[in-house]
RNA sequence: GCGAGAGUGGCGGAAUUGGCAGACGCGCUGGAUUUAGGAUCCAGUGAGGCGACUCGUGGGGGUUCAAGUCCCCCCUCUCGCACCA
């Protein structure tokens, strides 16, 4: 008998059947079931907090395919991207090389967790072949109206001479250089994701997900604003903001049209532009910015207090602070006395009347910038030519390559790396013909993250994006599984782009995801794993002294997937455990079980005698929870392998109580106890694969384990024939007692009061449960 | 500041519609087995009390026969975004 289950034996040789396993034909879009994973970006090394994300899909994937669904999951790899090019100045090495390597590191990384993917169907953004499409999407856009040029604000390291990602801006300092980090205007590309605010709101609730929330956060209505009034105040030349919070007076008033009062009009250095009209009105008595404003400024301004806390009564003493939370309005003129939240709304419906205000919804999105003054992205297709102004690439000249020979270390001049390349840069226009210039920025690459689930479906034609047909029978992706540091911008892009082809008529949905799950982070130590706070965790050498299965139990059964977690090392010896508790159940029983299907092994339950059934029953019940957890929708895989370790836990007491007759082939007892330990694999093995498929080998089934069907449930055995009820007396446990399943209330009542003989007032009776007496003194 | 989420044993976490709080696992304790250790198997394990019992889901109120769960107020923590008013 072997104690332990030889995974370094067994996990290669099922890796490599799998990939078969996953190979989908969507030529077949019957029962389909699109099962995507972000595709993540190959920094090098996955830990085993990215592996929730992938093991998670992995458990759901094999779980559909038991439902019989046709499932498709593809994989890919997001390859464009400043950390390559980090690399790449930091080690000396092309960012294409170094990309190249991580990608198959992490692919190796992937398989050693036996997580599968249908290969076939791998796609990388950084490839022509890919990027050739992402920048046919640019043209489409410029083409329809929704890609323009203007200047924008870069971060710029004066020392450096070069551009700064946000990343690169620590404390407003250049964190290479240290360096005050400076802005700078570029005329830069933009898409015009404001143009469909309203349609990426309002389709918010075509996503049954919890993650919705979030995204309202990113295009959020603002409300009122009094605009008509303020936009009639001149503006005084203004002065240079480079101080924070500093005021210059105007010399100008307003008039505040809800008391009629003079209001001071000052230009202040943090009031943006940007926003709005880029005109305030400064509450400096209950607005924290503007309270500061007044202290930190020597200019005499008035700070009225027109909020008056709830509760309090006569003079109100000097502010500390500005007070913004509930109270009634003072100093209000006819709005005196109100409560300051209702005072809101009657404000603006008397100056609505007057024709004063309006009411105007400001959605909290910009124009999506996607310029990038780096060498490692797509290239925009667009020319420059002086006679013929800014042109797009012809569709036929796609993709515009990206040169692998340029020098992209930073060269101070703020110019994209590409501007190096005389080779690049130097071109003709393809209108008129003259010598002509290309854009020598690159796109942000949560472009190519916009559309690559499209390309999936046919990842490898040359004449266009995707097939239209099969993206149109494969679409929307049935479950979109990713981390949440995704789940807002990355979403709103994609359903940006969606929108767009949907419009253009290439598509004919308009949602590119049906449901999102994402999953909480792993944490250690109390943070999450970075390689700066050296707090990751590796999953090879776990893989490597407990095997997959283990560490994929483990991460499923931390916690509940779309809550944080806290990765504890010791407690992955309990999965351990429970792995080769489950193997032993085999090869302490190997002589029975070893080729069992080849015989015929049945039971039926109506005639199991009564010791038997709850083992019987065990399995039925475990398997409804199995299969109701992970597949209602909620993916508690937590819950699920607990239930099965109960089960688990009760197939050894009925293998040691029934030793003997086990041993002696009783047809009864061999057939539930066969029938419990495959229902246990079946459902244990999206969770723990190598395991179950083994042991399912070793049965003697001929086809592997997740061509099955998913066991199905004889639900009059879910609920045991007794229950415990419990007897309350106001409210409070007084006695448990035995009854039988269907007692009704009427007998109940009399079993309660005969156990405990109280003058009721009133009984509660809830059958199935308990009976709570009601008395009055106790 | 805005937005989101979370507070349950020593720890990770369980608890249909409000109906036995603490399933399952880790850790700990004890027993079996073993020359011993490890591994394995079995049992116990919220706190207090000899006890019948009492107290317990961040804190305080409330609704209810009954509250981790519903309502009001407060505290703490985590994450995301932001000179976005």
């Amino acid at each position: 008998m072997e104690d332990y289950f030889p995974f370094k034996d067994v996990e290669e040789k099922w890796h490599k059947r799998w990939e078969e396993l996953f190979r989908c034909d969507v030529a077949k879009s019957e029962n389909k079931f699109y099962c995507l994973m972000m595709f993540p970006y190959p920094s090098g090394n996955l830990h085993v907090g990215h592996g929730r994300n992938y093991i998670i899909g992995d458990a759901l994937a094999r779980f559909k395919m038991m439902e019989g669904a046709n499932v498709l999951a593809p994989m890919g790899w997001d390859a464009f991207g400043l950390p390559a090019e980090n690399a790449a100045i930091k080690n000396n090495i092309h960012p294409a090389e170094w990309t190249k390597n991580n990608i198959k590191r992490m692919k190796e990384q992937f398989d050693r967790w036996g997580v599968t993917y249908d290969w076939s169907r791998e796609i990388t953004s950084c490839e022509p072949e890919y990027y050739k499409w992402t920048q046919w999407l640019f043209i489409r856009l410029y083409k329809a109206g929704l890609a323009y040029k203007q200047a924008a604000s870069v971060n710029w390291c004066p020392s450096c001479k070069t551009v700064l990602a946000n990343e690169q801006v620590v404390g407003g300092e250049c964190e290479r250089c240290g360096s005050k980090v400076e802005q700078k205007k570029l005329e830069q590309w933009f898409f015009k994701t404001r143009k469909y605010a309203e349609r990426l709101l309002q389709d918010l609730d075509k996503l049954p997900m919890a993650e919705v929330l979030i995204e309202r956060g990113g295009v959020k209505e603002e409300g009122v604003r009094f605009i008509e009034e303020v936009k009639q105040i001149q503006v005084a030349e203004r002065e240079k903001a480079q101080f924070t919070k500093k005021g210059f007076f105007t010399g100008c008033y307003a008039v505040n049209p809800a008391t009629n009062k003079k209001i001071p009009v000052f230009l202040a250095s943090y009031v943006l532009m940007e926003y709005g009209t880029g005109v305030v009105m400064g509450v400096p008595a209950h607005d924290q910015r503007d309270f500061e404003f007044v202290k930190e400024s020597p200019l005499e301004i008035p700070v009225i207090q027109v909020i008056r806390p709830s509760g309090s009564h006569g003079e109100l003493p000097e502010l500390e602070a500005a007070y913004t939370n509930e109270g009634e309005m003072i100093n209000s003129g006819p709005f005196d006395g109100i409560k300051n939240s209702i005072a809101m709304e009657k404000i603006y419906e008397t100056l609505a009347e007057k024709g004063m205000a309006k009411k105007a919804v400001h959605y909290r999105l910009k124009d999506w910038l996607i310029s990038r003054q780096r060498y490692w992205g797509a290239p925009i297709p667009m020319i420059h030519c002086k006679r013929c102004g800014t042109v797009p690439v012809p569709e036929e000249d796609l993709p515009v390559v990206l040169p692998e020979d340029v020098d992209f270390m930073p060269r101070g001049d703020g110019k994209s790396p590409l501007a190096t390349s005389e080779e690049f840069v130097k071109t003709k226009c393809p209108v008129c013909g003259d010598d002509a210039e290309r854009d020598t920025d690159t796109m942000d690459t949560f472009v190519d993250s916009s559309w690559y689930f499209l390309r999936y479906l046919s990842p490898n034609i040359d004449e266009k994006a995707f097939d239209s047909d099969l993206v149109n029978r494969w679409l929307p992706v049935d479950q979109y599984i990713g981390g949440i540091e995704h789940a807002i911008l990355h979403l709103l892009y994609s359903r940006f782009i969606v929108k767009f082809l949907y419009d253009e008529g290439l598509i004919d949905f308009d949602e590119p995801f049906e449901r999102l799950f994402t999953q909480g982070m792993i944490y250690r130590d109390g943070a999450k794993m970075s390689k700066s706070k050296g707090n990751v965790v590796s999953p090879e050498p776990l893989i490597e002294k407990y095997g997959a299965d283990t560490v994929r139990i483990y991460t499923l059964f931390i916690g509940p997937p779309e809550k944080d977690a806290e990765w504890n090392d010791r407690a992955v010896e309990g999965a351990y455990r429970f792995i080769n508790r489950v193997w032993r159940l085999y090869s302490k029983n190997a002589q029975l079980l070893d080729n069992v299907a080849d015989r015929s092994v049945s039971i039926d339950p109506e005639a199991l005698p009564a010791e038997m059934i709850p083992l019987y029953r065990k399995v039925q019940q475990t398997t409804h929870k199995v299969i109701e957890g992970v597949l209602g929708g909620s993916f508690h895989f937590n819950t699920a392998i607990s239930s099965l370790m109960e089960l688990t836990n009760e197939i050894y007491a009925f293998n040691e109580r029934f030793k003997e007759e086990i041993a002696k082939q009783d047809e009864a007892i061999v057939g539930l106890f066969v029938l419990s330990i495959k229902n246990l694999l079946l459902l244990l093995s999206p969770m723990a694969p190598h395991l179950s498929e083994e042991i399912w080998e070793r049965m003697g089934f001929k086809e592997s384990i997740f061509k099955q069907t998913l066991p199905t449930v004889d639900s009059k055995y879910i609920l045991a024939e007794k229950y415990t009820l419990v007897v309350q007396i106001n409210g409070k446990i007084r006695a448990k007692i035995e009854v039988e399943k269907d007692t009704d209330s009427d007998k109940l009542k009399k079993i309660a009061l005969e156990n405990k003989r109280i003058a009721a007032l009133k009984t509660i009776t809830i059958p199935g449960k308990l009976v709570n007496i009601v008395v009055k003194e106790r």
